[in-house]
DNA sequence: TTGAAAGCGCTAACAA
DNA sequence: TTGTTAGCGCTTTCAA
């Protein structure tokens, strides 16, 4: 009852060999050509005998874990918890368990989970990728361990990945914001290379560009990652405080950002819309639920899982080389914080 | 430099045995009394050839995966994604990865990813345990596998959990309420036999009986698991719509529900809190930073996942037996929603 | 159509 | 202080 069964056991009882009974329980009794009556009393042994396979030794000699390796900045984060969540359900559907590390965009962490996934033998990889795993990613990608970025990408690594248009999406929002007469712009981003930020950093300017509104380096902002939350608030507040006869409206360029950002213009008693307009890069229930709604540039969170593990599960199982770059698209939705 | 070091390289190459490799590796050296020259050789040649351990060979001697798993309701939700980030951080300082899959409350879905994850050899599990995992726990519980419950467990489960006073959590939103003179609190709940979901309905239930009110069936709304947000949305919609001269204030028994609720009042146009008020239990970026801000009943997130993960692996390296049974207390925190 | 045997990389008992 | 050896449970030649 409480010892495992092995093959072995499932051979002994059935007077077979443990070739047999790994052949029947894999499914590859007619290829082998077992006999039908024998298979089926094996089969039925298994299950009697509640059989599981012994992951190890199957791992030992397949190298395979059934498992999928996720990275994301952060799991609390609205977007890459809903991301993980459909990762994970995806992933189950196709028999593979998820595990999961969060980077914290922290150099030290980055390096080393990776290197933990790896030892660990992922089947493959879904990562948001930070500058300190480069060397390890660039290993992975060399030795064609398939692998596929989400959220950002580095050039210089021949990899597939999934993103959006993040430049497109800053720049819809503000030409959305240019349009109703906003000139003073200030953008609220993190103090990274990732290269999302940088995209969307790009998209503002180029919406600055086309709206003939002079880049202003005095409204923006850009706050360096690892600060607690009440940090980047007041990092936030600071910033509005010390510039507000200089900007009309906000574009927060990340979800978290935009959080920090409703918080720190509470503090300092600043109404939405009526005092300064926001939007913001990514959806959350905040933006979308609270008073006022707040605009947004919002991501296709499950397409981009769901290709994701598409592509990933692909390359695993045909160990297909083609590299896929899949970019798609964002969606503006207009709510009440601009007016 | 594409093939994988084994022991057996490092022995060769330091012309000893695996044997005294392994001990040096493993940092035993000491222990076993290996000359100190010896070891600082092996350890200089594991360093520059650089050799990863093989899990799966590791793991089938020694049934060691160091990781655990982790089981939750919705990976994407509030409480437990801050659960699981917080899981993971405390994990990884300690040498674990860990493994996470989402229940969604469903009953397949629940007793085969538990399945799935005893089968991948977890060293310790921390779950949110469901109904159909039942007999599985019952299993692990009974073969002394390390476990940790949290935010709910099963009465007839002899398992440590770490969980939060929820009966009283409830009561003092509902004494909150009553002292400020509402007398037609109305529930929101689901429908389930959860015990956390039972203690908060106990809660509810004592509160009106200090305050001499009226436990009025018409005014609980108990919603199933497993509907879409925008079905609960409506649900919600019309529970209000059609009793709303029979409450006066809303009493919200989780997260997800008063995130639903917020948008269901919202699409009546119910304003919170001049047309009714609103508390919840548990908190979110929603429920601090929206307008009006709702009052809660907030969880000790961090200490819940922290403890659980400390007892899990008190557990697993002592296989101390003794079942641990924590509960935390509840914060209630007064903002805007109740006037 | 089935079986014997090797071996994946590691640890631990036992020997030397 | 170090080495020999068995074996964890499985898959996969190769042989019958």
């Amino acid at each position: 009852m409480t010892k495992k069964v092995s093959l072995k056991d499932i051979a002994e009882k059935a007077g077979v060999s443990v070739t047999t009974v790994s052949i029947v329980l894999n499914g590859r009794a007619k290829d082998m050509k077992i006999s039908e009556a024998m298979a089926r009393k094996i089969l039925a042994l298994g299950e009697k005998m509640n059989y599981r396979p012994n992951h190890f030794a199957k791992g030992l000699r397949t190298g395979k874990t059934n498992t999928i390796g996720l990275i994301v900045d952060d799991i609390s984060n609205y977007f890459f918890g809903h991301l993980a969540n459909i990762v994970e359900e995806e992933a189950d559907k196709l028999g593979y368990t998820v595990m999961f590390c969060s980077s914290e965009n922290n150099e030290g962490k980055s390096r080393h989970i990776l290197n933990m996934l790896v030892d660990k033998h992922m089947d493959g990889y879904i990562i948001a990728p930070t500058k300190a795993m480069l060397p390890e990613l660039e290993k992975l990608v060399k030795e064609k361990k398939p692998a596929v970025l989400i959220d950002r990408y580095y050039q210089q690594l021949d990899s597939s990945y999934v993103t959006i248009d993040n430049v497109n999406g800053s720049l819809e929002a503000v030409n959305y914001l240019a349009k109703k007469g906003y000139r003073r712009i200030a953008l609220v981003t993190n103090l990274t290379d990732q290269l999302q930020m940088i995209q969307r950093m790009e998209g503002y300017q180029q919406g600055l560009n086309q709206n003939h509104l002079q880049l202003d380096q005095q409204i923006i902002k850009k706050i360096p990652f690892g600060l607690t939350d009440e940090k980047v608030v007041k990092e936030i507040k600071d910033f509005v405080e010390l510039n507000e006869n200089k900007m009309d409206a906000i574009f927060f360029t990340s979800n978290n950002l935009g959080v920090a950002g409703l918080e720190a213009l509470r503090s300092i008693e600043k109404r939405i819309p009526d005092d300064i307009s926001v939007i913001c890069f990514d959806d959350n229930d905040l933006f979308r639920l609270g008073m006022p709604g707040i605009s947004v540039v919002s991501q296709p969170i499950k397409d981009i899982a769901k290709k994701a593990v598409e592509i990933l599960i692909q390359q695993i199982n045909q160990r297909s080389t083609t590299v896929e770059h899949i970019v798609l698209k964002t969606v503006m939705i207009e709510r009440e914080s601009v007016k």
